[in-house]
DNA sequence: TATAGTACTTGACAATGCAAGGTAGTTGAT
DNA sequence: ATCAACTACCTTGCATTGTCAAGTACTATA
């Protein structure tokens, strides 16, 4: 998987995880790897951030596996970032494919 | 445009764009720009990196609108590089897709 | 010769992801 | 009781890449 290619879209892909679900760091941690390879000790900077800038509120739940899970719910703030993003990533990706598509055309023998 | 979706999808562009035809920086710049808003400032060094890797080479012309432009021209193993960031783009962009169509799906109401 | 446009370079900077490491609670086997 | 294994969270330093500002230099033309 190309690292670079992440870049922002993690923080899309979280905000579309903590949407859908009320959900705690280690959690998110195996979700998120469903779609992309990524390493808790980038998603955990990323919800401290994503947190601070007001798009996330948390709380503390005991667990009987292990230490008590920091919850993440998504504020109005964050589902509206969670739009502006969604709809930026839209733009750009199919500009992208367009372009592609335009370059296996236009392909130099 | 948010600056991060660009980290790595730029080389993909340039790739795409010199892989079209021989093509020097300034013009580079424009076409870039019809995809996503770049900056000259961001073209060049980029440039020089793809070109010290030996996908590009590069020659000069003279030009009777300015100084000689140097024409970038990309090579087999730029060729090659170019498959693969296309497959890897196309199979990063449909993951992150259908994350967003699954979430809109079970989204919390 | 002054200006505008073309062409490229450089260096300081910001954002983000990664690897590696650390803390701490719970469970179950020895 | 102790230790390993698993769960859960967090921090630090590093590498990569894009941005921005500034500067160099060449050519045509007014």
């Amino acid at each position: 998987m190309n690292t670079q290619f992440k870049k922002g879209v993690l923080e899309l892909i979280v905000l579309l995880a903590v949407n859908k679900k009320d959900i705690y760091g280690y959690e998110l941690v195996m979700e998120v790897s469903k779609v992309v390879d990524v390493n808790d000790g980038t998603i955990y900077p990323l919800l401290k951030r994503l947190t601070n800038e007001r798009y996330f509120e948390t709380y503390l739940v005991d667990s009987n596996e292990g230490p008590a899970r920091k919850y993440y719910k998504i504020t109005v703030l964050g589902k509206q970032r969670l739009e502006e993003l969604k709809s930026t990533w839209k733009v750009f990706a199919n500009s992208v494919n367009k372009f592609i598509k335009e370059s296996i055309k236009n392909e130099q023998k």
